[in-house]
Order: C-alpha cells, then structure tokens, then sequence
DNA sequence: TGTAGCATTGACGTTAACGTAAACTGCAAG
DNA sequence: CTTGCAGTTTACGTTAACGTCAATGCTACA
C-alpha cells in the first residue's frame, strides 16, 4: 500500500493524473481513515498499464476497455467467453501495430544505410 | 497529382485535417492556376508518414521532425551526419516501442489462454 | 500544541488537434 | 448565363487530458 505522492515518482505522472484517472473511473484506491487515496499492488498495476497504453496511443477509453479484459476477477461462462472474444479481437489490433512498426523500422534501416553509403562515398 | 478530396478519401481523413497539417507545416501541396491544392507523390507519402505516426502514438511535433529524418533532399555532410545521428535515435525509439508492444502481446496472450483453460476446466 | 507539509475536493484554465460555419471563388454542365 | 458543386480562407467552437489555484483537512514531529 502506497500514497499518491509515491506512486506519482515511481511512474513519473502527476498525482493530478492519478487522480483524473480515478475521477473517470479508470481507478479505485482504498482510502484510509482520514480519507486519504492508498494504492495497492492492484491499483498500481493497472496505472502500468494505462501509461503503457497511452504509450502506445490508445485512448483513456481504449484502455478503460482493455482494464475490463486484464481485469481476472471475472466468472461466469458467458461473461469469460466474451472476454475471449474481445481479447483476441484486441490482441490482433496489437499485432498489426507491431508488423507496422516493424515495417517503419525497416523503411527507417534502409534509409539510414543510404545515407551512410552517401556519406562514405563522397 | 490528385486532389484534396481524393487524398481525403484515400486516407480516411477529413480535408479539414489535411488543410491543418498544412497550416503546421506538415505538408506543402501545389497549386492550379485557380488555387486548388494538388499533392505529388511525395505529399502523398508524408501523409501516409504522418497517419502512421499518429497511429503509434507521436504527437504532430515529434512526427514533424521524423518528416525531416524522411525527406530525401539532404546534402552536405555535417547535416548528413546529423541526420544519421537523429536517424539512430529514432529507430532505438522505436526498437522500443516494439520490444514493448511484444511484451504486452505475450502478457494478453497469457491470459487469454488461463481464461480459455479455466473454461475447458468447469 | 503549534506548524510544516502532504492530502482532499472543487472549479476554472489550457493546449493539441481538429470540427464547423460563413462568406467567397472557380469551373463544368445544362 | 446560372446553377451547383468543390474548393478557399477566416474565425470561432469543441473535446480529451490534464494544469493550476484556492480553500480546507490530516498528521507527524519538535
């Protein structure tokens, strides 16, 4: 269990962010008795993951979304079957994500190695 | 050479927001003798540059100087050299970016295949 | 017990990235 | 020629994702 101030350093955001991410429901601290936010290993993975997600550009509703899915306390077969579902429909977005940042990475390989024949060759 | 519209429409972006990306310096379109905006190849691959960028989550700054890293027509070689040295950090960047993305690929993974054991299992 | 230093809840401000509306222009078809 | 569509500029509007400030409440520590 951490405070906000803590959890603000270990994950570089500001606790306005912590916060805002509470007010849209993307999070929720226990409190303690004088009412202050206590984070617990739960709490601080989930904001892992929407910094990863916003990294990525996913949206606050994208990644709102996808905390449903990482989110295990889940039951019921109707219910984990649409999580399935969803979750591979999600797990194909991530992929085409990656085959295109691969191909960027190509195109931007290929480019740097022109431009050091131009250099060596002039 | 095509036209604003069909640029819009190729891309699925509004003309509004290529008229923006103007505006900011992204992209530089002739013109016909009546002022209609007409884009070559090259407006058309930075477009597609941009779109990309703005998929992975760069902002339209960050994307501004990748534009530059993109755009060909260089010389000299102290600039080549800086060019070569930007190049370098942008594709660690995005080696970044992949290595994180897989990350998170193997982690839904994972749990898509617990969710699918745990309903095999009951 | 006082006080410095985090914490809390409003509430209004800000910025990037467009949306939207108005007023005007150029061009092709009937 | 005019009608109508696509395009142009100008300018104000909008939304997500916070920033910032004010008033107030805990709380650890000298």
């Amino acid at each position: 269990m951490i405070s906000i101030s803590q959890l603000s350093e270990d994950f570089d955001v500001t606790t306005r962010t912590i916060r805002y991410y509470e007010e849209i429901g993307l999070l929720s601290p226990e409190r303690t008795d004088g009412n202050r936010r206590m984070y617990s290993n739960k709490d601080i993975a989930r904001l892992k993951l929407i910094v990863r997600g916003k990294k990525y550009g996913f949206n606050l509703d994208e990644i709102k979304e996808m905390i449903v899915l990482f989110d295990k306390d889940r039951s019921g077969k109707a219910q984990m079957k649409k999580t399935i579902t969803y979750g591979k429909k999600k797990l194909e977005e991530v992929n085409e994500r990656i085959e295109e940042l691969q191909q960027m990475k190509t195109e931007m390989e290929v480019l740097l190695w022109e431009f050091e024949n131009r250099l060596r060759n002039e």
